[in-house]
DNA sequence: TGGATATACTTTACATATCAACTATTTACA
DNA sequence: TGTAAATAGTTGATATGTAAAGTATATCCA
């Protein structure tokens, strides 16, 4: 019996082998979202909070909400009110755009740099930690796998089937 | 520049393979999450509890509310409320065992087979669409790559460290 | 046999995902 | 110009993930 089906008690062989694929991606996410979901916990975040804040690291000047949004396939709803915490928190300010006043600017303060900056070293100790087993060959062939296997959906606009 | 970099424009290259690894279940997972939560909204249900429900179809019979939580990975007190929502629902029965008082056996109903039964064949459909373009070999190769990924994980209890 | 411990949940509280509906502002165009 | 449509974001309601604390029952063991 293959091993999710073992780990999972299930009795029933997988119909296609397009459904173990997705079925095995979302196992290996849920078990990889609870080992980080504690570490930023530790750290006062949650891990939408972290994605959030590592977008604006990386972007390295503001941007408007729905850009933030649209890198975290996150619903719209759902970044005003992560943004709003994390601006009550300091971590980023948010401003009116002053050209097109419906645009609000998010951008990371230097206490939420600081904050991720801490979080860095214990997040790659965290990636060795899981995935250290693996040898650099065959992280990247998963990883090109994995790209294939997403390549059929919009990453921009999920809800554009 | 990688895919997963260009997609969300991130401008630092990944600073481990097992970084990419991680990285790319995640965002796979978000992009299959996001379809199958649409289709399964359409049949009043959400993943979680389709999974609840398909776990106890699997099983062919009553299952106590933990052995339902450890198959989902999920935490204990979200599978209270999980299943009694579906009880309300008339999709399954809660009765309390007649050996330990402690434990409550859970059983899907005929209503509740009859819902999943009407999800089986748009399933199936979702799974070609959405992996489709990739071989057999491949999801294989895939699936594999995936087991061994999550292999220094214990599945039954990830709050075991 | 009785008290400590373990087990199987339940309850509460807070954060996020999701949809639907709404506000404010801008753009398109007749 | 002025009205319809599009865009950017907010608000409200329901469901789940998570931790912490509580309840009921069972088990261990001195």
């Amino acid at each position: 019996m293959p091993r999710l089906e073992r780990e999972t008690r299930k009795k029933r062989p997988f119909d296609l082998p397009q459904q173990a694929v997705v079925l095995n991606v979302l196992r290996d996410n849920e078990l990889f979202q609870h080992r980080f979901g504690q570490l930023f916990r530790e750290y006062g975040l949650t891990q939408p909070q972290y994605n959030a804040l590592r977008i604006l690291r990386g972007e390295g000047g503001p941007l408007p909400c729905l850009e933030v949004a649209s890198r975290m396939i996150a619903v719209v709803p759902a970044i005003t009110r992560l943004l709003d915490k994390l601006e009550a928190r300091d971590l980023i300010t948010k401003r009116q755009d002053a050209g097109d006043r419906r645009v609000w600017n998010v951008a990371i303060t230097s206490k939420g740099l600081n904050l991720l900056a801490k979080l860095d070293k214990p997040l790659l100790d965290m990636y060795r930690a899981l995935c250290g087993h693996m040898t650099k060959t065959e992280c990247n062939q998963l990883v090109k796998l994995l790209e294939k296997a997403r390549q059929r959906i919009t990453p921009e606009s999920p809800e554009s089937s």
